[in-house]
DNA sequence: TAGGCCATCTGGTCCT
DNA sequence: AGGACCAGATGGCCTA
């Protein structure tokens, strides 16, 4: 058991070696950003209040004007969007606050999750903090490695 | 300065 | 009807 125990470390010592030499550059990140305001990033265009939730118009070309961070921003979404005109739904400001609450709360859970995970994998104590994709990515390799390593012992 | 990463907003779609 | 999920867009920060 104890010698398994050590092939193990040793192994695993090498398995973050060679990831750390073939798939990661160095580059150091700051945390996340901090910018939880509502009253800048909140739309404010009574042109979305509407007593009725879904508008009939067509989604050929609408542009939306967008308030963000305090500026505006323009784009078409005819551009790219979907062929099929659907029925677009009308939400209120306050409505849309709330949306944009929850969407926070999910990414943040989604980042939670993220940082669990990246306590999972093996890296070097002095190494950069791993970003999303390269913690996806060397979780896959690190299941794929251990997985071998029960087939093979 | 370009590119990568991330936070946030937003609208569409799916689901309860 | 409304919440969850998703993807596109955008801007800020950081590093090479």
């Amino acid at each position: 058991m104890e010698v398994q125990g050590r092939f193990v470390d040793t192994a695993l010592t090498n398995f973050v070696s060679d990831m750390n030499l073939v798939e990661f550059p160095q580059r150091f990140t700051s945390g996340p950003k901090q910018q939880v305001d509502d009253t800048l990033s909140t739309p404010n265009n009574p042109k979305e209040l509407d007593d009725s939730s879904w508008s009939c118009e067509l989604e050929d070309d609408v542009r939306t004007e967008r308030l963000v961070m305090g500026s505006p921003r323009f784009y078409s979404r005819g551009t790219y969007g979907h062929t099929k005109s659907k029925r677009r739904r009308i939400i209120t400001v306050v409505q849309r606050q709330a949306a944009n609450v929850r969407e926070r709360k999910r990414m943040f859970s989604l980042n939670e999750a993220f940082d669990e995970l990246r306590r999972k994998v093996p890296t070097f104590a002095y190494e950069k903090r791993l970003s999303r994709i390269e913690t996806l990515r060397l979780a896959i390799v690190y299941i794929s490695f251990m997985t071998d390593l029960l087939e093979n012992t």
